[in-house]
DNA sequence: ACTCCACCGGAATACTTGGCGT
DNA sequence: ACGCCAAGTATTCCGGTGGAGT
Protein backbone atom coordinates (compact mmCIF):
# COMPACT_ATOMS: atom_id res chain seq x y z
CA UNK A 1 0.00 0.00 0.00
CA UNK A 2 1.73 3.39 -1.05
CA UNK A 3 2.10 5.20 1.33
CA UNK A 4 0.52 9.40 1.62
CA UNK A 5 3.62 10.89 0.30
CA UNK A 6 3.35 8.78 -3.13
CA UNK A 7 -0.22 9.42 -3.49
CA UNK A 8 -0.07 12.72 -2.95
CA UNK A 9 3.31 13.17 -5.62
CA UNK A 10 0.47 11.41 -7.79
CA UNK A 11 -1.45 14.13 -8.63
CA UNK A 12 0.47 17.08 -7.47
CA UNK A 13 2.15 18.25 -10.65
CA UNK A 14 -1.61 18.35 -12.09
CA UNK A 15 -2.73 20.37 -8.90
CA UNK A 16 0.42 22.98 -8.90
CA UNK A 17 0.87 23.74 -12.68
CA UNK A 18 -2.66 25.70 -12.52
CA UNK A 19 -1.13 29.35 -13.91
CA UNK A 20 -3.79 29.52 -16.07
CA UNK A 21 -7.33 29.45 -14.41
CA UNK A 22 -8.17 31.54 -11.43
CA UNK A 23 -11.83 29.77 -11.38
CA UNK A 24 -12.60 27.35 -14.30
CA UNK A 25 -16.33 26.94 -12.89
CA UNK A 26 -17.31 30.27 -14.54
CA UNK A 27 -16.77 29.12 -18.14
CA UNK A 28 -19.25 26.03 -17.74
CA UNK A 29 -22.61 26.49 -18.96
CA UNK A 30 -24.34 25.71 -15.68
CA UNK A 31 -22.75 28.63 -14.48
CA UNK A 32 -25.25 31.61 -14.09
CA UNK A 33 -23.29 35.25 -14.42
CA UNK A 34 -24.62 38.26 -12.36
CA UNK A 35 -24.88 40.43 -15.59
CA UNK A 36 -26.18 39.06 -18.92
CA UNK A 37 -24.63 40.93 -21.53
CA UNK A 38 -26.46 42.09 -24.65
CA UNK A 39 -29.77 40.84 -23.30
CA UNK A 40 -31.33 43.69 -21.43
CA UNK A 41 -33.86 44.81 -24.17
CA UNK A 42 -35.19 40.68 -23.36
CA UNK A 43 -35.03 40.68 -19.77
CA UNK A 44 -36.98 43.69 -19.86
CA UNK A 45 -39.45 42.49 -21.82
CA UNK A 46 -39.71 39.47 -20.14
CA UNK A 47 -39.67 41.40 -17.18
CA UNK A 48 -42.99 43.63 -18.37
CA UNK A 49 -45.01 40.54 -19.18
CA UNK A 50 -44.67 39.10 -15.39
CA UNK A 51 -44.79 42.21 -14.03
CA UNK A 52 -48.61 42.13 -13.54
CA UNK A 53 -48.02 39.03 -10.90
CA UNK A 54 -46.30 41.33 -8.13
CA UNK A 55 -50.00 42.61 -8.43
CA UNK A 56 -51.42 39.25 -8.21
CA UNK A 57 -52.66 39.58 -11.70
CA UNK A 58 -52.17 36.57 -14.02
CA UNK A 59 -49.56 37.86 -16.61
CA UNK A 60 -49.57 36.18 -19.91
CA UNK A 61 -48.21 33.23 -20.92
CA UNK A 62 -45.30 33.65 -23.24
CA UNK A 63 -43.56 31.30 -25.67
CA UNK A 64 -39.77 32.25 -25.73
CA UNK A 65 -37.97 30.75 -29.10
CA UNK A 66 -34.06 30.80 -29.90
CA UNK A 67 -30.98 29.05 -30.84
CA UNK A 68 -29.14 27.15 -28.43
CA UNK A 69 -26.67 29.38 -26.37
CA UNK A 70 -29.12 32.49 -26.85
CA UNK A 71 -29.27 33.23 -23.39
CA UNK A 72 -32.62 32.16 -22.98
CA UNK A 73 -32.82 30.33 -19.74
CA UNK A 74 -30.18 32.13 -18.14
CA UNK A 75 -32.79 35.21 -18.57
CA UNK A 76 -35.80 33.50 -17.92
CA UNK A 77 -33.79 32.25 -14.67
CA UNK A 78 -32.82 35.44 -13.53
CA UNK A 79 -35.82 37.10 -14.05
CA UNK A 80 -37.42 34.68 -12.16
CA UNK A 81 -34.93 35.20 -9.41
CA UNK A 82 -35.55 39.09 -9.30
CA UNK A 83 -39.27 38.40 -9.33
CA UNK A 84 -39.08 36.16 -6.29
CA UNK A 85 -37.26 38.34 -4.71
CA UNK A 86 -39.33 41.51 -5.50
CA UNK A 87 -42.37 39.77 -4.03
CA UNK A 88 -41.21 39.05 -0.80
CA UNK A 89 -40.01 42.88 -0.93
CA UNK A 90 -43.39 43.63 -1.78
CA UNK A 91 -45.05 41.25 0.69
CA UNK A 92 -46.76 39.53 -2.28
CA UNK A 93 -47.11 35.73 -2.73
CA UNK A 94 -44.91 34.67 -6.44
CA UNK A 95 -43.14 31.84 -7.20
CA UNK A 96 -41.43 30.42 -10.05
CA UNK A 97 -40.73 26.74 -10.78
CA UNK A 98 -38.01 25.29 -13.73
CA UNK A 99 -38.53 22.58 -14.91
CA UNK A 100 -35.81 21.08 -17.44
CA UNK A 101 -38.90 18.82 -20.12
CA UNK A 102 -35.65 17.24 -21.40
CA UNK A 103 -35.10 14.81 -18.44
CA UNK A 104 -38.84 15.30 -16.95
CA UNK A 105 -40.61 14.33 -20.05
CA UNK A 106 -43.58 12.75 -19.17
CA UNK A 107 -47.01 14.59 -17.42
CA UNK A 108 -46.94 12.70 -14.33
CA UNK A 109 -43.23 13.30 -13.33
CA UNK A 110 -43.66 17.30 -14.58
CA UNK A 111 -46.68 17.56 -12.24
CA UNK A 112 -44.87 15.89 -9.57
CA UNK A 113 -41.91 18.12 -10.08
CA UNK A 114 -44.24 21.40 -10.09
CA UNK A 115 -46.24 20.12 -6.53
CA UNK A 116 -41.88 19.54 -5.18
CA UNK A 117 -40.98 23.03 -6.57
CA UNK A 118 -43.95 24.48 -4.62
CA UNK A 119 -43.65 22.79 -1.21
CA UNK A 120 -39.72 22.72 -1.21
CA UNK A 121 -38.60 26.04 0.13
CA UNK A 122 -41.61 27.15 1.16
CA UNK A 123 -41.44 27.30 5.00
CA UNK A 124 -45.47 27.77 5.75
CA UNK A 125 -46.00 25.17 3.72
CA UNK A 126 -43.54 22.56 4.46
CA UNK A 127 -45.21 22.74 8.05
CA UNK A 128 -48.64 21.43 7.59
CA UNK A 129 -49.10 21.31 3.71
CA UNK A 130 -45.87 19.03 2.70
CA UNK A 131 -48.21 16.40 1.11
CA UNK A 132 -45.58 15.44 -1.38
CA UNK A 133 -47.28 13.31 -4.50
CA UNK A 134 -45.12 10.34 -4.86
CA UNK A 135 -43.07 9.54 -7.68
CA UNK A 136 -45.26 6.83 -9.26
CA UNK A 137 -48.68 5.00 -8.47
CA UNK A 138 -51.54 7.89 -8.34
CA UNK A 139 -53.95 8.17 -11.16
CA UNK A 140 -53.09 11.50 -12.92
CA UNK A 141 -56.65 13.17 -11.88
CA UNK A 142 -55.77 12.73 -8.41
CA UNK A 143 -52.48 14.52 -9.09
CA UNK A 144 -54.18 17.19 -10.82
CA UNK A 145 -56.35 17.92 -7.84
CA UNK A 146 -53.59 17.73 -5.18
CA UNK A 147 -51.46 20.13 -7.29
CA UNK A 148 -54.70 22.48 -7.00
CA UNK A 149 -54.85 21.91 -3.20
CA UNK A 150 -51.60 22.48 -2.50
CA UNK A 151 -51.78 25.67 -4.81
CA UNK A 152 -54.92 26.97 -3.18
CA UNK A 153 -53.52 26.73 0.20
CA UNK A 154 -50.19 28.90 -0.58
CA UNK A 155 -52.26 30.95 -3.02
CA UNK A 156 -50.37 33.97 -5.04
CA UNK A 157 -49.12 33.22 -7.77
CA UNK A 158 -46.93 30.38 -9.89
CA UNK A 159 -45.12 31.02 -12.54
CA UNK A 160 -43.66 27.16 -14.11
CA UNK A 161 -40.87 27.55 -16.73
CA UNK A 162 -40.97 24.96 -19.48
CA UNK A 163 -37.45 24.28 -20.44
CA UNK A 164 -37.42 22.86 -23.95
CA UNK A 165 -40.78 22.60 -24.31
CA UNK A 166 -40.51 20.84 -27.40
CA UNK A 167 -39.30 18.03 -25.88
CA UNK A 168 -42.16 17.22 -23.83
CA UNK A 169 -44.27 17.94 -26.53
CA UNK A 170 -42.71 15.43 -28.44
CA UNK A 171 -42.48 12.59 -26.23
CA UNK A 172 -45.99 13.08 -24.20
CA UNK A 173 -47.82 15.13 -26.63
CA UNK A 174 -49.99 18.59 -25.12
CA UNK A 175 -52.02 16.90 -23.11
CA UNK A 176 -49.87 18.39 -20.22
CA UNK A 177 -50.21 21.41 -21.70
CA UNK A 178 -53.43 21.52 -22.14
CA UNK A 179 -54.60 20.43 -18.60
CA UNK A 180 -52.00 23.31 -17.29
CA UNK A 181 -53.46 26.23 -19.63
CA UNK A 182 -56.85 25.23 -18.33
CA UNK A 183 -55.72 25.11 -14.16
CA UNK A 184 -56.38 28.72 -14.44
CA UNK A 185 -60.34 27.98 -14.52
CA UNK A 186 -60.32 25.68 -11.62
CA UNK A 187 -58.51 27.79 -8.82
CA UNK A 188 -59.87 30.84 -6.99
CA UNK A 189 -56.85 31.97 -4.46
CA UNK A 190 -54.28 30.87 -6.77
CA UNK A 191 -53.23 31.97 -10.22
CA UNK A 192 -50.62 30.00 -12.61
CA UNK A 193 -48.62 31.51 -15.69
CA UNK A 194 -46.63 29.82 -18.02
CA UNK A 195 -42.94 30.43 -19.88
CA UNK A 196 -42.28 27.64 -22.72
CA UNK A 197 -38.81 27.64 -23.84
CA UNK A 198 -38.21 26.09 -27.27
CA UNK A 199 -35.17 25.82 -29.43
CA UNK A 200 -37.48 24.38 -32.25
CA UNK A 201 -39.83 26.70 -34.56
CA UNK A 202 -41.92 23.58 -35.86
CA UNK A 203 -42.79 21.88 -32.61
CA UNK A 204 -45.86 24.59 -32.61
CA UNK A 205 -47.35 22.41 -35.56
CA UNK A 206 -47.78 19.27 -32.77
CA UNK A 207 -50.08 21.40 -30.61
CA UNK A 208 -53.66 21.55 -30.45
CA UNK A 209 -54.45 25.16 -31.75
CA UNK A 210 -56.41 25.97 -28.40
CA UNK A 211 -53.36 25.33 -26.53
CA UNK A 212 -51.10 27.11 -29.06
CA UNK A 213 -52.83 30.33 -28.76
CA UNK A 214 -53.59 29.74 -24.79
CA UNK A 215 -49.55 29.39 -24.64
CA UNK A 216 -48.18 31.67 -26.98
CA UNK A 217 -50.21 34.69 -25.51
CA UNK A 218 -46.64 36.71 -25.81
CA UNK A 219 -44.11 35.40 -27.97
CA UNK A 220 -40.64 36.07 -27.77
CA UNK A 221 -37.45 35.55 -29.81
CA UNK A 222 -33.61 35.23 -28.96
CA UNK A 223 -31.72 36.47 -31.63
CA UNK A 224 -28.43 34.83 -32.30
CA UNK A 225 -25.28 36.57 -30.81
CA UNK A 226 -22.92 38.42 -33.30
CA UNK A 227 -19.39 38.22 -32.87
CA UNK A 228 -18.43 41.28 -30.92
CA UNK A 229 -21.23 40.89 -28.73
CA UNK A 230 -19.48 37.24 -27.84
CA UNK A 231 -16.66 38.95 -27.16
CA UNK A 232 -18.40 41.21 -24.08
CA UNK A 233 -19.78 37.85 -23.00
CA UNK A 234 -16.45 36.11 -23.51
CA UNK A 235 -14.41 39.05 -22.03
CA UNK A 236 -16.55 39.27 -18.78
CA UNK A 237 -16.39 35.64 -17.63
CA UNK A 238 -12.82 35.33 -18.77
CA UNK A 239 -11.54 38.68 -16.20
CA UNK A 240 -12.96 35.95 -13.93
CA UNK A 241 -12.21 32.78 -15.32
CA UNK A 242 -8.54 33.71 -16.00
CA UNK A 243 -5.77 34.47 -13.94
CA UNK A 244 -4.87 38.28 -15.27
CA UNK A 245 -2.52 38.82 -18.19
CA UNK A 246 -2.73 34.97 -19.50
CA UNK A 247 -4.73 35.49 -22.29
CA UNK A 248 -2.87 36.95 -25.45
CA UNK A 249 -5.23 39.83 -27.23
CA UNK A 250 -6.32 37.96 -29.72
CA UNK A 251 -8.01 34.65 -27.99
CA UNK A 252 -11.12 36.17 -27.03
CA UNK A 253 -11.88 37.81 -30.51
CA UNK A 254 -11.23 34.58 -32.39
CA UNK A 255 -12.99 32.44 -29.66
CA UNK A 256 -16.04 34.81 -30.44
CA UNK A 257 -15.03 34.84 -34.15
CA UNK A 258 -15.52 30.48 -34.25
CA UNK A 259 -18.65 30.69 -32.44
CA UNK A 260 -20.37 33.56 -34.72
CA UNK A 261 -19.70 31.69 -37.86
CA UNK A 262 -20.80 28.65 -36.69
CA UNK A 263 -24.51 29.90 -34.80
CA UNK A 264 -23.50 32.44 -32.75
CA UNK A 265 -23.77 29.84 -29.81
CA UNK A 266 -22.09 31.31 -26.61
CA UNK A 267 -22.14 28.05 -24.99
CA UNK A 268 -19.74 26.94 -28.13
CA UNK A 269 -18.16 30.05 -27.68
CA UNK A 270 -17.33 29.19 -23.81
CA UNK A 271 -16.12 25.81 -24.66
CA UNK A 272 -14.14 26.93 -27.14
CA UNK A 273 -12.27 29.24 -24.58
CA UNK A 274 -12.28 26.74 -21.47
CA UNK A 275 -10.90 24.20 -24.04
CA UNK A 276 -7.94 26.89 -25.00
CA UNK A 277 -7.10 27.14 -21.67
CA UNK A 278 -7.29 23.76 -20.77
CA UNK A 279 -4.92 22.83 -23.66
CA UNK A 280 -2.13 25.90 -22.96
CA UNK A 281 -2.09 24.53 -18.91
CA UNK A 282 -1.53 20.87 -20.07
CA UNK A 283 1.18 22.08 -21.95
CA UNK A 284 2.23 24.27 -19.01
CA UNK A 285 2.32 27.62 -21.48
CA UNK A 286 2.29 30.51 -19.20
CA UNK A 287 -0.13 32.33 -21.71
CA UNK A 288 -3.18 30.87 -23.80
CA UNK A 289 -2.69 32.24 -27.45
CA UNK A 290 -4.20 31.65 -30.71
CA UNK A 291 -2.46 28.34 -31.72
CA UNK A 292 -4.16 26.91 -28.30
CA UNK A 293 -7.92 28.18 -29.86
CA UNK A 294 -7.03 26.78 -33.15
CA UNK A 295 -5.63 23.17 -31.68
CA UNK A 296 -9.04 23.60 -29.31
CA UNK A 297 -11.18 24.02 -31.98
CA UNK A 298 -10.18 20.85 -33.55
CA UNK A 299 -10.58 19.13 -30.40
CA UNK A 300 -13.73 19.76 -30.25
CA UNK A 301 -14.59 18.81 -33.79
CA UNK A 302 -12.73 15.88 -33.35
CA UNK A 303 -14.53 14.74 -30.55
CA UNK A 304 -17.56 15.23 -31.28
CA UNK A 305 -17.02 13.07 -34.67
CA UNK A 306 -15.42 10.63 -32.63
CA UNK A 307 -18.92 10.52 -30.25
CA UNK A 308 -21.10 10.61 -33.13
CA UNK A 309 -19.36 7.92 -34.79
CA UNK A 310 -19.27 5.63 -31.59
CA UNK A 311 -23.22 5.87 -31.64
CA UNK A 312 -23.56 4.73 -35.07
CA UNK A 313 -25.51 1.83 -35.37
CA UNK A 314 -23.30 -1.22 -36.23
CA UNK A 315 -24.28 -1.31 -40.07
CA UNK A 316 -22.96 2.06 -40.25
CA UNK A 317 -20.30 0.89 -38.62
CA UNK A 318 -19.29 -2.12 -40.95
CA UNK A 319 -19.88 0.55 -44.12
CA UNK A 320 -17.85 2.89 -42.50
CA UNK A 321 -15.17 0.44 -41.96
CA UNK A 322 -15.43 -0.53 -45.70
CA UNK A 323 -14.25 2.94 -46.36
CA UNK A 324 -11.65 2.75 -44.27
CA UNK A 325 -10.08 -0.29 -45.97
CA UNK A 326 -10.27 1.42 -49.48
CA UNK A 327 -9.02 4.64 -48.12
CA UNK A 328 -5.81 2.97 -47.12
CA UNK A 329 -5.20 1.53 -50.38
CA UNK A 330 -3.72 3.79 -52.67
CA UNK A 331 -7.28 5.62 -53.76
CA UNK A 332 -8.71 8.47 -51.78
CA UNK A 333 -11.69 8.41 -53.54
CA UNK A 334 -13.99 5.48 -53.73
CA UNK A 335 -16.95 5.14 -55.38
CA UNK A 336 -20.42 3.76 -53.83
CA UNK A 337 -20.09 0.77 -56.03
CA UNK A 338 -16.49 -0.56 -54.58
CA UNK A 339 -18.02 0.00 -50.84
CA UNK A 340 -20.75 -2.32 -51.49
CA UNK A 341 -18.49 -4.99 -52.79
CA UNK A 342 -16.22 -5.01 -49.77
CA UNK A 343 -19.39 -4.85 -47.41
CA UNK A 344 -21.02 -7.43 -48.72
CA UNK A 345 -17.61 -9.47 -47.76
CA UNK A 346 -17.37 -7.94 -44.24
CA UNK A 347 -21.00 -8.40 -43.27
CA UNK A 348 -21.38 -12.05 -43.71
CA UNK A 349 -17.86 -12.51 -41.87
CA UNK A 350 -19.33 -10.28 -38.81
CA UNK A 351 -22.63 -12.62 -38.90
CA UNK A 352 -24.57 -9.59 -39.88
CA UNK A 353 -27.37 -9.27 -42.08
CA UNK A 354 -26.14 -8.44 -45.73
CA UNK A 355 -28.10 -4.93 -46.47
CA UNK A 356 -28.27 -4.66 -49.83
CA UNK A 357 -27.28 -1.84 -51.98
CA UNK A 358 -30.27 0.57 -51.55
CA UNK A 359 -29.62 0.73 -48.13
CA UNK A 360 -25.97 1.29 -48.12
CA UNK A 361 -26.45 4.09 -50.15
CA UNK A 362 -29.26 5.91 -47.52
CA UNK A 363 -26.32 4.61 -45.05
CA UNK A 364 -23.61 6.28 -47.09
CA UNK A 365 -25.61 9.87 -47.90
CA UNK A 366 -25.96 9.70 -43.73
CA UNK A 367 -22.66 9.79 -43.49
CA UNK A 368 -22.27 12.01 -45.79
CA UNK A 369 -24.76 14.31 -43.76
CA UNK A 370 -22.71 13.45 -40.27
CA UNK A 371 -19.82 15.17 -42.24
CA UNK A 372 -17.72 12.12 -41.62
CA UNK A 373 -17.14 11.72 -45.26
CA UNK A 374 -17.58 13.69 -48.24
CA UNK A 375 -19.89 12.88 -51.27
CA UNK A 376 -20.38 14.18 -55.13
CA UNK A 377 -22.07 11.96 -57.61
CA UNK A 378 -20.37 12.16 -60.96
CA UNK A 379 -21.69 10.52 -64.16
CA UNK A 380 -18.77 8.40 -66.31
CA UNK A 381 -20.37 8.09 -69.42
CA UNK A 382 -19.87 4.75 -70.80
CA UNK A 383 -19.32 3.79 -66.96
CA UNK A 384 -22.62 4.76 -65.53
CA UNK A 385 -23.06 7.09 -62.82
CA UNK A 386 -21.82 6.78 -59.51
CA UNK A 387 -21.51 8.42 -56.19
CA UNK A 388 -17.36 9.20 -55.08
CA UNK A 389 -16.45 9.42 -51.41
CA UNK A 390 -13.61 10.77 -49.49
CA UNK A 391 -12.23 11.75 -45.91
CA UNK A 392 -10.83 15.06 -45.37
CA UNK A 393 -9.64 14.65 -42.07
CA UNK A 394 -7.49 12.06 -41.10
CA UNK A 395 -8.29 8.75 -40.53
CA UNK A 396 -6.76 7.24 -37.43
CA UNK A 397 -9.48 8.54 -34.91
CA UNK A 398 -12.37 6.83 -37.01
CA UNK A 399 -10.20 3.76 -37.26
CA UNK A 400 -9.67 3.92 -33.32
CA UNK A 401 -13.31 4.64 -32.77
CA UNK A 402 -14.25 1.82 -35.34
CA UNK A 403 -12.09 -0.95 -33.68
CA UNK A 404 -13.08 0.01 -30.46
CA UNK A 405 -16.55 -1.37 -31.01
CA UNK A 406 -16.91 -4.62 -29.55
CA UNK A 407 -19.16 -6.27 -31.67
CA UNK A 408 -16.75 -5.66 -34.62
CA UNK A 409 -13.71 -6.40 -32.65
CA UNK A 410 -14.79 -9.53 -31.67
CA UNK A 411 -14.92 -10.88 -35.25
CA UNK A 412 -11.47 -10.36 -36.41
CA UNK A 413 -11.60 -7.34 -37.55
CA UNK A 414 -8.31 -6.73 -38.33
CA UNK A 415 -7.78 -9.95 -39.61
CA UNK A 416 -9.09 -7.93 -42.68
CA UNK A 417 -6.31 -5.85 -44.01
CA UNK A 418 -5.14 -4.41 -47.07
CA UNK A 419 -3.99 -7.64 -48.33
CA UNK A 420 -7.38 -9.16 -47.91
CA UNK A 421 -8.91 -6.06 -49.87
CA UNK A 422 -6.85 -6.63 -52.22
CA UNK A 423 -7.50 -10.33 -53.00
CA UNK A 424 -10.61 -9.26 -53.21
CA UNK A 425 -10.24 -7.03 -56.27
CA UNK A 426 -7.95 -10.11 -57.68
C1' DA B 1 -54.38 -4.27 -28.16
C1' DC B 2 -52.96 -0.59 -30.87
C1' DT B 3 -50.19 3.02 -32.78
C1' DC B 4 -46.03 4.85 -34.26
C1' DC B 5 -41.50 4.77 -35.94
C1' DA B 6 -37.14 3.11 -37.55
C1' DC B 7 -35.43 0.07 -40.68
C1' DC B 8 -35.53 -2.47 -44.89
C1' DG B 9 -35.97 -3.96 -49.89
C1' DG B 10 -38.35 -3.93 -54.61
C1' DA B 11 -39.64 -1.60 -58.61
C1' DA B 12 -39.73 2.26 -61.29
C1' DT B 13 -37.64 6.27 -62.81
C1' DA B 14 -33.90 9.74 -63.24
C1' DC B 15 -29.43 11.14 -64.58
C1' DT B 16 -25.31 12.02 -67.30
C1' DT B 17 -21.63 11.52 -70.66
C1' DG B 18 -18.15 8.54 -73.07
C1' DG B 19 -18.42 5.55 -76.81
C1' DC B 20 -20.14 3.81 -80.88
C1' DG B 21 -22.65 3.76 -85.16
C1' DT B 22 -23.36 6.25 -89.16
C1' DA C 1 -18.91 15.28 -86.86
C1' DC C 2 -23.08 14.30 -84.76
C1' DG C 3 -26.41 12.22 -82.12
C1' DC C 4 -28.29 8.41 -79.80
C1' DC C 5 -27.39 4.55 -76.52
C1' DA C 6 -26.24 2.30 -72.55
C1' DA C 7 -23.85 1.61 -68.21
C1' DG C 8 -24.32 1.79 -63.59
C1' DT C 9 -26.01 3.81 -59.92
C1' DA C 10 -28.78 7.61 -57.69
C1' DT C 11 -33.11 8.74 -56.32
C1' DT C 12 -37.99 8.36 -55.53
C1' DC C 13 -42.02 6.02 -54.17
C1' DC C 14 -44.10 2.70 -51.63
C1' DG C 15 -45.27 -1.11 -48.97
C1' DG C 16 -43.80 -4.55 -45.37
C1' DT C 17 -42.08 -5.67 -40.67
C1' DG C 18 -40.59 -5.87 -35.99
C1' DG C 19 -39.99 -3.53 -31.79
C1' DA C 20 -40.91 0.24 -28.51
C1' DG C 21 -44.17 2.92 -26.28
C1' DT C 22 -48.90 3.69 -24.37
Amino acid sequence: MPDGQESIGLFKKYLTGNNIFRNREVLRHSYRPQILPHRRPQIDQVAAILAPSLKNETPSNILIYGKTGTGKTAVVRYVGTELENASSHMGTLCKVVHINCESIDTQYRVLAQISKGLSDDDEIASDRARSVIPMTGWPTDQVYQELKNQLEATGGVLVIVLDEIDKLVKKSGDETLYNLTRINTDLKASKVSMIGISNDLSFKDFLDPRVLSSLSEEELVFPPYNAPQLCDILQQRADIAFNDNVLEDGVIPLCAALAAQEHGDARRALDLLRVSGEIADREENTRVSEKHVKKAQAKIESDSMVECIATLPTQSKVVLYSMLLLDQMDQNIFTSGEVGRIYKEIAPAMDLDVLTNRRITDLISELNMLGVINTRVVSRGRYGRTKEMWFDSNTNKIWDVIRSDPRLSAHGLDKMDIAWVKALFR
